[in-house]
DNA sequence: GTGGTCTAGACCACG
DNA sequence: GTGGTCTAGACCACG
């Protein structure tokens, strides 16, 4: 899996590395149980610190996205737990999101068009 | 309108503020030319200093939600242009959401649930 | 001569005016000795505080646009000193212009036409 | 590059920096990817607060000038966005200077070579 | 009375 | 070490 930093984003390069794998994850790009690259080797492809892929690590680990162990490094967790709901932040964050679509002039059902779009 | 600050959010007092402020406006709870409190009024109200609640203030006039002026204060813009389509940090937003959500367990179904639930 | 005020510009009201009447001078919509509105009438009109009309009128008294007396109102001045060269302060502000012109893309050549077009 | 502060000037201190940063990028004095100084060494450089200095690297990067992160400080954006039109503003300016150098006495001629002195 | 600018100083997030 | 956020307080321009 290729991560990609945007130097122009204002989102900290340690939360795109995070997202990105989250989205590997979702997407099914990144298996379960599948090893994700070891801190310094990730750090060395993108070109940056390797604390800030820890950082990104330890996030995934804290969230329960992944597993690390000293022995075999970082592999997707194979049975995340489901909530089943969004959380507190991202129905903020979804709400917010609508706001400004309305505001934009965009109805509910091209809204829903951006959902099908992206669900796939 | 009632603006509530969440102080351990790690979103910044000036774009919670902001955030608030537009989903005022795109609720209709906040009019087309509506007053908005001035800056010293809301600041005192929240409890934080002017210069934040200013800089809400000038980011929504700059993203052209309000207009102010030194004798009448900030109100809401009365036409809003609209681009019609997602800001594209809003598209990267909700994919990530989406992809979160699709780890968490919920449906297409589901999740438009929240759209509809949010949209109202 | 009509007055426009573009209330969601940054420049004040009273420089506006101040602007568009230099201009109407310029473009000779308003002639030599030719009377302007008094204070009050054009205040009505554009629907502002006559402080403000007044302000821009004392501007271009002190620029040696027009000519004021209490008898007659305001007056285009009939003579104009022409310095025959621009004000730092234009040369500055043209300067600043023609840099960002050259950032966008702008050649020498179209920036020129700009000067065509608004010099007729 | 030297940053020149002009204290009696109508201009805002943080837009006269934004301004000459500006106008350094078009002449080529900054380079692209080119190091700004930092916001504290600018800012005690200039004899000002650094909070000053910071909103003009934050219109700077708002505008698409410069890229900003917390590690390497500022520089000059690589590949800047060319709209290939002057702006509201600017024609707006632009309009009034012509409209005071055609009262100044100045020909279209002469004006043109004002633009042929800043272009180069 | 309003928003806009600026200061001196502090603390924090990021890397 | 860097930029980002926030405060308390001051003064100014505009209307």
């Amino acid at each position: 899996m290729v991560i990609k930093i945007n130097e122009y984003s204002d989102v900290p390069i340690y939360m795109q590395i995070r997202n990105q794998i989250v989205m590997g994850i979702s997407s099914g790009e990144l298996k379960p149980n599948e090893q994700l690259p070891t801190v310094r080797a990730l750090a060395l492809d993108i070109g940056i610190n390797t604390m800030t892929v820890s950082k990104s690590y330890q996030i995934l680990k804290s969230e329960g996205y992944i597993l690390t162990d000293r022995k075999n490094g970082a592999r997707v967790r194979p049975e995340i737990k489901q909530s089943g709901e969004l959380s507190e932040e991202n129905k903020n964050e979804l709400k917010r999101i609508i706001s400004e679509a309305k505001i934009s002039g965009i109805d509910k059902t091209s809204f829903k068009k951006y959902i099908d779009e992206y669900w796939s």
